[in-house]
DNA sequence: AACTGAAGCGGAGCGCTGTTCCGTTTAGTA
DNA sequence: TACTAAACGGAACAGCGCTCCGCTTCAGTT
C-alpha cells in the first residue's frame, strides 16, 4: 500500500514540525486513554494526557473516527494482510476464514468498546465503520468465496452481513463468563458449514 | 402475577390523583417520543411533551430504565406468555423456539435503539436489563429444553447466551438493506440444528 | 366551606460533555 | 533579526443528565 490515501495519517503533508510532533504525541496519548477508558474517552482527558489543547486534536483528527482509525490502523492493516497468507497456509478455506474471523475477533474484544462504538454510534464513527469495511470486506469476501468454491460452506452468504454479524456479537461487557462471543461465531459458522457430501 | 413486584409501575401505591394521572401521561409522552427519537431521547423533550417538569418524570421512573421498563412492560409481558403457546402449537419444539425469536426479534427491531441501549449503555439500563432476563430467560430456557429433550438441536446451549446473541445481532441502524439480522439468526439456529439421525 | 400538612410539582442550576472561535505563540524563511 | 502564516491553547457556547428547593395542589379534618 501507499504511505496513505484514505483519511489523513501518514507524517507527510504537514510543513511543521512541531505540528508532527503533536501528532504523534496525541496519537501516543489517545492509544494510552482507550485502553483504560474506552473509545468514547472525553476528549479533554486525551488532551490533558498528551499535553496539548483540545483544538490540537480537532486539528489532526476532525473526528473521534478519525482518531480511533489512526490509532488502530496499524492493526487493522495486519488483520486485513493476513487473510490471504492464511488462505495459503491453512488447511482448507474453511479453516483460514476461520483463523481470520477468530484474529477479528481478537481485534475487536480486546478494545474496549470498539465494537460497540462501530455499530451503535454508527453516526459519529461512520468514517471508521466505512475504513473498516474498505479494508477487511474485500479480505473476507476472498475466504468466503474460496471456502463456498471448494464446497465447504453454502453460497449466498453476504460478507458485509456476516461481519457486522461478528462485529455485534463481540459487543457487550467484556469479562461475563456467561457470554463468550466465540461460542456463538462458532455456532454461526456451523450454520454457514455444508459437508462435503450435501 | 401480582398487579406489582418488580419496578414500580401499576397505578396502586399512589395516594393522589394528579400524581397517577401524570404518571399515565408521562408514559404516553414517552412512548410517542420513543418511537420518533428513540429509548435514548432527552428527558427534557419527553417532559415537554408530557407537560410536565423534569422532576416529574424522575420522581415516577428513577431510572431511564424504570421509564423504558414501564413502557414495553405490555409487549414484554406478551412475549414471555407466548412462549409456552407456542410450545405447545406448533409442530415441533423447534420450530416453537423458531417462532418466539422471531417474535422476540420483532419486538427489538421495531423499538429504535432498544437493543443497542441493552448491551451497549449497560449499565444505565442494568434494570431493564435484569427485567428482560427475569421475564424472558426463563421462557427461552424452557423452548430450548424442550427442542433438545426431542433432539431436535444439541444440548449445551446457554440460554442466557442465546439470548443476548439475538438481542445483539438486532443492533444497529435499521433499513439497512444489506444487514437483516434475521438471516444471522436462522443461520445460528441452523448450527444449533441436529438433523434427527445424526 | 375553610383550613392545613404534606405530597407533588416545575424549572433553575450544577457538572460534564462535544465543538468552535480567536487572540497568542512559534517555526521556518529571508 | 524580522516577518508571516501555521499551529496552538483554552475560554466560551450548546446540549445533556440529574438534583434541589420554593411553590402549588390535593385530600382529609373540623
Amino acid at each position: 500500500m501507499t504511505t496513505d490515501s484514505p483519511a489523513g495519517q501518514s507524517p507527510s503533508r504537514s510543513k511543521r514540525a512541531d505540528a508532527q510532533r503533536n501528532r504523534q504525541t496525541v496519537l501516543a496519548a489517545a492509544a494510552e486513554v482507550f485502553v483504560t477508558s474506552g473509545v468514547d474517552a472525553p476528549i479533554r482527558q486525551i488532551a490533558a494526557r498528551a499535553g496539548v489543547g483540545m483544538a490540537t486534536i480537532y486539528r489532526h483528527f476532525p473526528t473521534r473516527a478519525d482518531l480511533v482509525t489512526a490509532v488502530y490502523r496499524h492493526q487493522i492493516e495486519a488483520c486485513a494482510e493476513a487473510g490471504p497468507n492464511l488462505l495459503a497456509s491453512a488447511d482448507s478455506p474453511l479453516d483460514a476464514l476461520r483463523q481470520w474471523i477468530d484474529l477479528f475477533v481478537d481485534f475487536l474484544v480486546t478494545k474496549h468498546g470498539l465494537a460497540d462504538a462501530l455499530q451503535s454510534d454508527h453516526d459519529r464513527f461512520a468514517a471508521l465503520h466505512a475504513y473498516f469495511l474498505d479494508r477487511l470486506l474485500p479480505v473476507c469476501a476472498q475466504l468466503l468465496d474460496a471456502a463456498v468454491e471448494v464446497g465447504d460452506i453454502r453460497p449466498g452468504t453476504q460478507p458485509y452481513e456476516l461481519m457486522r454479524g461478528i462485529g455485534n456479537l463481540c459487543i457487550g461487557r467484556d469479562n461475563d463468563p456467561r457470554y463468550e462471543p466465540r461460542r456463538l461465531i462458532a455456532l454461526l459458522l456451523q450454520g454457514l458449514h455444508r459437508p462435503h457430501s450435501a
